[in-house]
DNA sequence: AATGAATGAGTGTTCATTCAT
DNA sequence: TATGAATGAACACTCATTCAT
């Protein structure tokens, strides 16, 4: 008996295994994301990842486990790459913007992988789908983490973190899921700064205003490229 | 060739389509919600409704206009249900609030379907898909008449109005996308509650916070029975 | 939960099922006799008996149930048409004999089934092996009772009627098991002839000779055609 | 073209062809034993036996070429063993009982892999099936000659000692066929003793069945270890 | 001599759709 | 109008066998 998490590979390797389930989990996910779970067959992928219809079964017990680890994945880039963007990144205010707008780039460079989350997490395992939420969960509290040291600090009034920073994350992923409606009103950095307008802004002490001023004049109100330049 | 919103039926009287039909959709939705869209069979679908697999096929043309007619189907009731329950109150800022209510409790009783919407709308024929975002569109406009009265009265300041559109109805479609998180720390009055103070109360001018007030006392928090006792 | 000798159909007319999986099982029978359970394909199953693979699925739930049924069949052959042989014969002794007499001409007819029973048995559900063994003992209890009626009349010593039994058995069929053994040097009536002097013979008391010799001149050897004139 | 009993190996040392192959064997007729020919997988083989796929394809040319080595093992040790076992017996009601103890004890020893005979034989390749038969058939050469030695020496009546013969050998073969219903009424010793009951001291003369009077009074009912203590 | 990753034809099974009644 | 038996293409998955190392 596995553990949820487990996927099992019938080759030994780990390095190999490493390689080969990236090579067919991108050529997964891209079908996925394309045509949907239930659409894509294993023959596509197989094709499409250059493997045969065997190999796919040598490094993942079935179709379910490619479908967890493409949407794992997602949300692992989630988790590991916002707190990488945070690096560097030391005023409280400017790593809550920072932090929304990282999530926010990454959603919109995996547009239609994140819808897919939404789509697929449902034809998930139960216990897989468990695992999927947690992980939600964990990034969750990254922002909140963000929040909290804004409050903390003076600079963003008491409010019920847990449902602002739901809200934000609704926010980052309503880019992609409602992109087809976002996409003719804004660009990425427009809808960004309208999401601090909305959502942190009203927010925020005085002190915590002139920080987003600030913050505001040095990066051009988040049209520019990702957040890095603001950092300077 | 068909308009995409038309939906074959190889039966004349009107009538009866319209009644075998709703029949057929209360299983097929119920079905789909449960278990999603491509695993639910079409003699589960004749099974659960009670009528042969063949009727089915003399009332849609295929299981795709199932799929369309199902989620047309919760759309509707957000289009024409919010308008119901907003008759008879008249207060910008009490309409607003009611109309977050009121989609809020919609999603909260048709959680899953509301959620299906989500995961089976990509798995529609893109002309539909269309149709659909067009509807949920026409629902949004109805919040930002409500938005705009506010703003026309003194009683919100300016802003984007269909970004806060937009978020407000993401706030009330989470309840079902992410109920597995909320049930834990709020029923339903105390989300929207919280959606209000965080959503609606910041832009609000100064009497707009009155009116809120006074609302807020009358109907105890939103944690009451549906907003009618608040049009009183 | 349905118990194990349960066969599902999903059509619902007994009528048709009875009549559809006769066709059906007649087909597999003889491929799985030929070629064995595992190599015989359902796409096979439906080409011999002229139906579609999907219709083989409405008639019964998988493969194995087709095993079950095949095997089924064999053993109900054994459990009714010995009794009907024996209707009529009145003699102990004669009815003994012509009970191994019927069970080795139904063995003859059967006979690459017979050896299926052998082969596939193992094949199937642990819960419906077990069903098979059942049916198995529910025969050789026929021929038991025969044999009680021969020592009860004092026409046969005193011994062990489970295990002469189960010998008579084995030798009937070890017709179909050896045949490419046997063939060589009887037909079915000197089988069964010899199969009487070697196992029923050597335990009859004087008055039971009597009676065997008297049969024997009657029925010629058991070499003439089934039992039937024997009855005369 | 090979003659059916050549097996090819890629490997030309032939002890450690030898050494090899017995390893892989053991795995597999275990494995075939337990779980049938078919439903036995070769990486299942390779992993059992501790050696990799690849080199199972080295010492065997192919899957049917390891059930056929698997079953001629078992024929095999028939053949061997009861001579064997006859060594310095020498009365010959004694010789045959003991050559049918011998048997059914091997055939105990090896129950599972006695029944892969009967279910597996059919899987093999027909000038292969014909070896098996015929391997068997000298087996029951080596009981004919017991028995004949009986006849001759006016211990057994005149009777077809080919008939008889292969009824003794159906009997062996039962206690591992049927092993199901016996193993409920009888241990090994008392099944020995009773199919010598019922299929071989009817048989004998006035002298035989002193014979075997005597040697029950030395062997304890053949209830006791193997038949060496009754050749003292 | 020995490995085990790689192959892909072939398997049992499903299910949207049709059509004779 | 209504039925449900019948179809068969398409699917996920298996496993004997090969071959580069």
């Amino acid at each position: 008996m596995k553990s949820p998490e487990h996927v099992a590979s019938v080759v030994s390797d780990p390095k190999l295994v490493e390689e080969r389930r990236a090579g067919i989990l991108d050529a997964a996910v891209k079908l996925f994301a394309e045509n949907g779970y239930y659409v894509t067959t294993i023959q596509q992928i197989a094709k499409a990842s250059g493997v045969s219809i065997g190999l796919i079964y040598q490094y993942f017990g079935d179709k379910d486990d490619i479908l967890f680890l493409s949407l794992k994945r997602v949300l692992d880039r989630y988790e590991t790459e916002i707190p990488a963007r945070l690096e560097g990144v030391s005023h409280p205010v400017d790593r809550l913007c920072t932090a929304v707008w990282a999530y926010c780039s990454i959603v919109d460079e995996l547009r239609q992988v994140a819808v897919l989350t939404y789509r697929s997490t449902g034809s998930l395992r139960a216990d897989r789908r468990a695992l999927i939420q947690q992980a939600e969960l964990r990034t969750n509290r990254l922002l909140e983490r963000c929040v909290r040291d804004c409050v903390d600090g003076g600079l963003m009034r008491q409010l019920d973190e847990f449902l602002l920073v739901y809200q934000l994350v609704m926010f980052c992923h309503a880019w992609a899921l409602k992109n087809w409606a976002m996409r003719e009103r804004f660009d990425l950095g427009g809808y960004v700064s309208g999401g601090i307008s909305l959502l942190i802004e009203p927010f925020l002490t005085t002190k915590g205003k002139a920080a987003l001023a600030s913050l505001r004049r040095r990066s051009g109100d988040f049209s520019g490229p990702p957040a890095r330049g603001s950092a300077g």
